[in-house]
DNA sequence: CCCTTTTCACCTAGGTGGTAAGAT
DNA sequence: ATCTTACCACCTAGGTGAAAAGGG
């Protein structure tokens, strides 16, 4: 159902401080219009933040323990794709012009993507801590948490914490929450003491420029950053 | 010695985690240089901050102890103020043109701060605390610790949980580092836990518009957001 | 008369996609 | 031919003191 994420492993074997946590995809709308046209992120090499903002509204957490959250990036395939026509010339050799099922039903009577063969060497996996990162769990449910300071590069050699990702590749973000064990020889229970949830409408295209005009309009109409983009005003 | 701060209470009968702690004032150069001239700071409704920023580079602290830090703003004495010539109608009578030693030397040819009277009924004491607060010793001694945050207000009834003071009157700023005790009863150990500074040259009179002009000179000499107000560049 | 409030032009700081040049 | 980079105008967001208006 839209709104809420797969969470990956079973919670049975979870430690009570987080089998119960859920979270909720803010903005989920707007995500999934983008979606439906095939999001793409913007990668550059000093870091650009993702539009939409991946926000959640937290619940279930205890409010006295204390959690960290963050975020990381998956490849979503193996693939590396290119934006253009069907009879390419790329290394992957020919493929269908819609994939199943990622680059949206979007090839009417333009471009869209397609493999290209195999991916580029994986990025160094890093993942963004929630700046506010440990805070009780009243903290975090109290109101919306924003990932606003996450930032996607494409420099292999970034060292401003920033995630790397390879342009051309699909990832799917994922949202951890992990309780903070104040046991001793807490390490040994590590893979109890997180939770994870992954929101299929938040997957994305990373890419050095837009290549689908409409996901430019979309961010356009609604990123008030680029406000300066926009003509006519239709109100919304 | 300008730049280290007085400490209040002895070090005598302190936790071990605080007692070796220690604060140098940042910008102490451009903070005498406003305190010679009698440093004023703007009280709005609605909250502004202070320039100088107050900052302060901490050492022994225990690096993987947890610690909170705050501030909070001491009256200077319990007189309120006004800007005139000597020989004013203020209910405090007639008293010496410049004080010893807040008002500093400055009366030459031009108006000064004169005593008006008792001090109005205290505003409500409130405290500061830094964002990044609680932390471990360890990141609070990373760098630079800048409480540029920190609001200054004049409404009584102010609900954003900026710091109240009373307008025309002289505060002194005062800085915590408080241990985080993890011990139960750790209530009982309070007045052991917190270490607490003072830097006379951070004194000023709050205001609701600047007095001294001289003081208006050297906030649009130093303060980058007032660069506007700047006409000869010199360079600096 | 003295102090406070409101509004404003002018900044800092940083997030947008467009564009043209550069790289492979 | 395709993707990447650097720079830019144009925004959002918010911190300045000046100036004029308001209040006791």
């Amino acid at each position: 159902s839209p709104g809420w994420a797969s969470e990956g492993p079973g919670t049975s074997g979870k430690n009570r401080r987080v089998c119960h946590a859920a979270a909720r995809l803010e903005m989920g709308s707007l995500w999934e219009e983008f979606n439906r046209l095939g999001t793409e992120m913007i990668v550059t090499k000093a870091g650009r933040r993702m539009f939409p903002t991946f926000q959640v509204k937290l619940s279930g957490l205890d409010p006295l323990a204390d959690y960290v959250l963050l975020m990381d990036f998956v490849p979503l395939d193996d693939k590396r794709y290119r934006w253009g026509w069907g009879d390419g010339d790329g290394e992957g050799g020919r493929v269908p012009a819609v994939l199943s099922p990622p680059p949206r039903r979007y090839a009417f009577h333009s471009s869209s993507w397609l493999a290209a063969g195999r991916a580029d060497p994986a990025a160094p996996g890093r993942v963004h801590f929630h700046p506010d990162s440990p805070a009780k769990g009243a903290q975090w449910m109290r109101q919306i948490v924003s990932f606003d300071k996450l930032k996607l590069t494409n420099n292999l050699l970034d060292d401003n914490g920033h995630i790397i990702l390879n342009s051309m590749h699909r990832y799917q973000p994922r949202f951890h929450v992990v309780f903070v064990d104040p046991r001793r020889d807490s390490e040994r229970f590590a893979h109890q003491n997180f939770k994870s949830f992954s929101f299929p409408e938040t997957q994305f295209m990373a890419v050095t420029a837009y290549q689908n005009h409409r996901i430019t309009q979309l961010k356009i109409a609604s990123n008030p950053f680029a406000k300066g983009f926009r003509d006519g005003e239709p109100e919304s």
